[in-house]
Parts: C-alpha cells; structure tokens; sequence
RNA sequence: GGCCUCAUAGCUCAGGGGACAGAGCACCGCUCUCCUAAAGCGGGUGUCGCAGGUUCGAAUCCUGCUGGGGCCGCCA
C-alpha cells in the first residue's frame, strides 16, 4: 500500500545521495567468504546493492521488488527492480538494468547477469550456490521460510506469538463453523509468521513442536456435524480442505479438485476420506513422512547420514544436485518464503497450501526421477559420494513441508 | 433496500502486479483395424462477464454495471 509514497520518498532523496559502496554491510561479506546458498534474501541483496552501486540510490529507498525463477531456465531469477525504478528516475528500464548487470557481472557467485523481457535483471548463481540452499534450507527450515534475517533465533526459548494456538475443532457447531475456524486458526499463524516483529518467536513455535502421529480423529463425541466430520476424515484432511478453497464463502457445488468438495460433510466426504494422493491432506503428510523416514531410517540403516552444517558440497554433489528434476525441487523450495508473504498478505491460507502441494510434487518427481539412497541397482561410487548431498534436499523438502504443514494447524506425522 | 461473495477453455478448477493465461477430463485429428473400443501420438478450442481507472505493465488492485449465491433489514 505505501509504495506510492515510497516512490515520492525515493525521488525526493534522489539530489544529492551519498554513495553507498555495494557489499560492505557485514552479512555480505561473511557469507561471501564462508557459505553462501541462493535464498531469495541473499540473491535480492547481491542485486539492490549493485543498484546502489550503479544509481547512487541507497538500498533502504529502493521499492520493493521480489525475485522470480525463470519459467525458461532453471537456476536464473529474475528481479523487476529495474523496471519499477525507472520510471521514478524517467530512464528507460532496459537502460538501467544495463547499467546494474555491469556491476553484477563482477560478482563471482554470479556466472551470469543480463537484461531480459521489459527490463528485468536476470541472474544465474554458480551452480554451487544453487546446491548450496538445500543445506541452509535443511539446516533451518522454519528460519528459511519465515525470512528470518537471523536464522538463530529460532532455537530461542520463549512464548509462541498471540493468536498461535488452534481451536478445537471438534466443538464446533458444524461443517459451516468448523471451516471458518479453522481458516482463522491459519491466518492467525500465517499473520505471525509474516510479520518480522513476530517471526521469530513463530519460527521457535514451529521449531519447538513436538513430533505427532497420524491419529487425528477425536475419540469420543459424535453428536455435532463438526465431530462426525472429523470422525470421517479427520483433523487434517478438514483444515486442508478449509484452507483450500480462495473464497470465505462457499459455492453450493463448489470443489476445489476432483471429488474434494471445497467445504466436505460427514454424508459426502469425497476424496478427504481417502488415504491416498487423491486426498491433498494426504499427499502433504506422506510427503513429509516419507522425506523424514529417507533421512532419519532408510540412510541411517545404510550407514548413511547428512554430513556437517555449513559444509561445502564437492562437484560431485553439486552436479547431483543440479540435474534437472533437483533444480526444479530447489526453485520450488526459493518460492516457499515469497508464498508465505503472499498467503499473509492477502490473508489468503490456500496461497500456502497451494504451495506446499507444488512442493511434495516437485519432491516425489525429484524422487521418482533417480534412486535417491543407494539401492540395489545404482551402487556406483558417484552416487555413494554424493548421498549427503541428496540427504541435504531430503531434509529441506521434509522441512519446509513440516512448516507449512503447522502454519494451516496441521501435524506432520515423521513415520510411513 | 444495505452488506458480503463469486464470474478464467465445453465441464471441474489452478493462476503470488511481470515474459506468450495453464492442468485434468471432455473434444478434434492421426496411427492401428472387418467395424468399434482400448492404447499411443499430436492439437488449447479463451473478447479472463462488461466498461472505466491506477501502473512502465492488470486475469490479478480500485470504481461502476450485469449476472449467480449468501447474510441482514423492510413490507406482511
């Protein structure tokens, strides 16, 4: 809302700015010599300070402008910084981008910098860089999908923000008041997440959750509509399908998918009842559990485990990491924090839940698309080499799930 | 009468101010053959309800209108 005036901020500074060398601040160039993975934080920083750089604009006047993948190639973003400055400095945005990809082309975790369509920057990080989010991300997932700009303070102690706590759902007076708290429950944690003042003390809450299991039917307790929904398909499946659907208000025929009834009733549960990949809620659980049960089981039984935090991946991983079903699980995971600020500012959950299910499907293709832990074919010495590795992106997908899972007030069970 | 909400392909639905608006089903074409079906391959079939506005840029945001649904009120 404030961009407008933003905008007028930014024009009237313009006489006169000091110039603010690019990459000094301490972040950039700690991470420039230790570990550096392609977030959407780190990525946009690297582009505003070059902009800083060309224009003379400090980076705190400079709009909002967030990154986007590339729908033709995979591993460069595009950033619309350019064309959203330039009419405030009446250049011409392909000018401009120009002169900011001439200083991005000395950034050597850039292998490529260019002016693309109607003015864009466009940036491919080194292929190690793009690998390398899987680690950060595997390492704090919570911190890297609420764009903590600390990522440490979600292992501090203290209250989860107001609001954080879900309703019982199974006192509600029916199908019609189930959907409607718990699309509050989700907007309340998603508002939370958001919102830097609250982030962290969101990010310890999701982190600090304890593990659940799959039970979520209520024992006792049929007598309301609400309860004999839950009985029928359960807790989570119910705050998916609330959470699904963009609108408060439901259509009378209103799906939102093939037999999922936007708002399900004990009678005509559709899919929401099924325990297969028909039913959204259990698509997103069985992803998660089976990402978790591949890295804490399956490679533990091997003798396999992720190695250190923080750790350089080798070429071997890094090309394990960038084939094309990978890069598209690793694109899918740089979206995750851009969806949550979408879904809490348009106060809109199925922005979130959408997201995720992009994510478990980008997670099962990637899976599908090659033996992951070694098995009984693929036993060649690369793919031992490169495990850790594919333990890394495991454990990112597993995480960013969980998460999100949380966010909407559903529990993300760890066993198949 | 007031407020809320929805309108995207034949149908059910995705679409986060950004590049050429997508998926599944249906449909059409081709291959296959006694014929059909199945299967395989190929094809998106669209004034994003209408009209304005904001913006460098609108399916997306704002206003009005039309049409569907809902809540409240009025009359009784």
């Amino acid at each position: 809302m404030p961009e407008a005036d933003r905008g007028r901020d930014t024009f009237a500074v313009l006489p006169g700015t000091p110039h603010i060398r690019p990459c000094t601040g301490a972040h950039m160039a700690m991470t420039a010599l230790s570990f550096a993975a392609a977030t959407p934080r780190y990525l946009s920083d690297l582009i505003r300070h070059a902009c800083t750089e060309a224009t003379g604009i400090p980076a705190a006047h400079l709009p909002d402008a967030p990154l986007r993948r590339s729908t033709d190639q995979p591993g460069q973003y595009l950033s619309p910084l350019t064309s959203r400055l330039a009419g405030r400095l009446g250049r011409a945005a392909r000018d401009l981008a120009a002169d900011i990809t001439a200083v991005l082309r000395n950034q050597p975790h850039l292998t490529d910098a260019q002016v693309t369509g109607p003015g864009f920057v466009a940036v491919t990080p080194v292929p190690s860089m793009r690998a390398a989010l899987a680690q950060l991300v595997a390492d704090a997932p919570a911190a890297f999908l609420l764009d903590l700009a600390v990522p440490g303070v979600a292992h501090q102690p203290g209250p989860p923000p107001d609001g954080w706590a879900l309703s019982d759902l199974a006192h509600a007076r029916d199908s019609g008041q189930l959907r409607d708290w718990a699309r509050a429950d989700a907007r309340r944690r998603i508002a939370a997440a958001a919102d830097p003042a609250t982030a962290p003390a969101a990010a310890a809450a999701l982190t600090r959750q304890p593990p659940a299991d799959w039970r979520d039917v209520p024992q006792d307790n049929t007598a309301t509509e609400a309860a004999q929904l839950l009985t029928v398909i359960g807790e989570a499946a119910a705050r998916v399908a609330a959470c699904r659907s963009a609108a408060d208000q439901v259509r009378p025929q209103e799906t939102t998918g093939p037999d999922l009834p936007a708002r399900p009733s004990p009678h005509a549960p559709g899919a929401w009842a099924r325990a297969t990949a028909a039913n959204p809620a259990f698509a997103l659980r069985y992803a998660h559990a089976h990402a978790h049960t591949a890295v804490h089981h399956w490679a533990a039984q091997l003798g396999l485990r992720r190695l250190g935090t923080r750790r350089r991946h080798t070429a071997d991983e890094v090309a394990a990491l960038t084939t094309p079903a990978a890069e598209a699980l690793l694109g899918t995971l740089f979206d995750g924090p851009a969806a949550l600020r979408a879904a809490a500012r348009r106060h809109q959950p199925h922005i979130l839940v959408r997201y995720l299910e992009s994510l478990a499907a980008a997670y099962h293709e990637w899976w599908e698309s090659h033996s992951v832990l070694p098995g009984h074919e693929g036993t060649a010495d690369t793919h031992t080499t490169t495990v850790a590795a594919r333990l890394d992106l495991c454990a990112a997908a597993a995480g960013v799930l969980r998460a999100g899972l949380l966010l909407i007030g559903v529990s993300a069970p760890t066993r198949l």
